[in-house]
DNA sequence: CGCGAACTGAATGTATACAGCTCTCGCCTT
DNA sequence: AAGGCGAGAGCTGTATACATTCAGTTCGCG
């Protein structure tokens, strides 16, 4: 009860999100920036001190950050920050591919003729993004989102949620994620001809999928994901584009 | 301090177990066997009582449960046991068939000479069980057995630890798991044939990862996992069959 | 001076108490 | 009689207390 405040609390972003959530925010965002750097045991108790949240939902929070991968348990007890060599980083976005390519085959395969309508929506945003304003802030914040839209409409498509389930999960990770090169981007030099290959491929798996076309749409989509790990390979020689890649931070780059 | 015993325990099984693991076991039990019907409420209070251990640790086994898929969350609070349509068990299937897919692909680009040994021993003692006595129960046993481990030593071989994990929650689902068909093929006429089939698709992927065809592997393997599918389709009708399938009473047999 | 063992500290795993919320059952009103 | 409203019970989410176990450190002995 010490926590418990009944006026609207201090920070807006608190609003009606569980003390569980909360710190699951807290500590992913911890993880995430290098605060707790990989291997490290993450002591529930200073968490706990410094969230001003109990133990009970900060351990919650670590299952969950256990199953989304960022955390692994430890046999003598407790949870430490996992890390990633470079060939679990290729591997993650080869899953997601694969997962990704299922989700647009079923798509082409089920896909029902009302709902390819925001599909072409999101694909001709993504289009004005692309060849008008990029270089901003603002246009590259519009990308992102119009990008996260269209990789979700797809699997939406694809009617499955046990699907939808397990893609949530590899994305999860999120140097996984279809946004994590996007983000190394922008101080790259080769970035624009990636951007124009990638949504390429974008139009080319919506029109996979409006012809039904299934075995096109999986293999565009499992390449699409392949341009996302050459991306990575080269951030990873660039030492400022790798610190913009969320999570880079847990990439082991020794070995 | 209620319920320690100092003794060893009543069961042997017990032995060594954490209560949240024991508890963890025994509630995926009570909803496979079908105690608790799909769709309802899981009382912590009820489970705490039947079990004798407290709810943190019942709390925690079932949070492990929805991720393992078994259960889910209500937006009200709390945890439900999970429904599955006939639909979702057969994407499940398809799911598991394309990662799999993807580490025999895996195993065949990366395999280790060195490492191709135990697997085709599996490979051979799989040979001989479908070859002789596969009738007895002690044959059924052991064919179960030498199926899961070389299901195991394919994704094993693909080394990727992250692809590893994907495929365990994959499988997670008893239905969805490598043996699920297997157990239903014991009252079906069918079942010898459909066995050798998948005896020969095992020989195949074999043969294709020995041999660097990393296409042909996975393509092999993902039809492995349809021919379970169809074995389920079978067992759908059988009534018999179904009660066999592992986690059967899940299956939504309306609609 | 090095190695081992015991002790101390801390951190986890578990139990339980408490508060807020939701859902249900019964009663009242129309 | 039917529907809505209120009270109550049950349940979850959270905090905290306790015990056990693990790890690190220090002291003693060879």
């Amino acid at each position: 009860m010490s926590q418990v405040t009944d006026f609207p609390s201090d920070s807006e972003t608190d609003k009606g999100q569980s003390r569980t959530v909360k710190a699951l925010l807290t500590i992913r965002e911890l993880i995430l920036e290098g605060v707790l750097s990989p291997g490290k045991r993450i002591s529930e108790l200073s968490v706990a001190e410094r969230t001003g949240i109990s133990r009970t939902p900060i351990r919650a929070a670590l299952q969950r950050l256990e199953e989304e991968g960022l955390v692994e348990t430890i046999p003598s007890g407790g949870f430490a920050v996992k890390s990633f060599s470079q060939q679990d980083v290729f591997d993650a976005i080869e899953i997601r591919g694969t997962l990704e390519g299922l989700a647009a085959r079923l798509a082409a395969e089920r896909r029902s003729m009302a709902r390819l309508g925001p599909l072409n929506a999101c694909l001709q945003e993504l289009d004005e993004v692309v060849e008008s304003a990029i270089d901003t802030d603002a246009g590259f914040s519009r990308y992102v989102t119009a990008n996260a839209r269209l990789h979700a409409l797809i699997v939406d498509l694809a009617e499955s949620p046990a699907l939808e389930r397990q893609i949530e999960r590899a994305v999860s990770l999120p140097f996984a994620s279809p946004n994590a090169f996007v983000m190394a981007q922008a101080v790259m030099p080769e970035s624009h001809r990636v951007l124009l290959v990638a949504q390429d491929q974008h139009r080319c798996v919506v029109e996979a999928i409006t012809n039904h076309e299934g075995a096109r749409a999986e293999a565009v989509m499992q390449e699409h994901a392949r341009l996302a790990g050459r991306n990575l390979r080269l951030a990873l020689r660039h030492e400022k584009a790798l610190e913009r890649v969320p999570g880079g931070a847990l990439i082991r780059n020794v070995r």
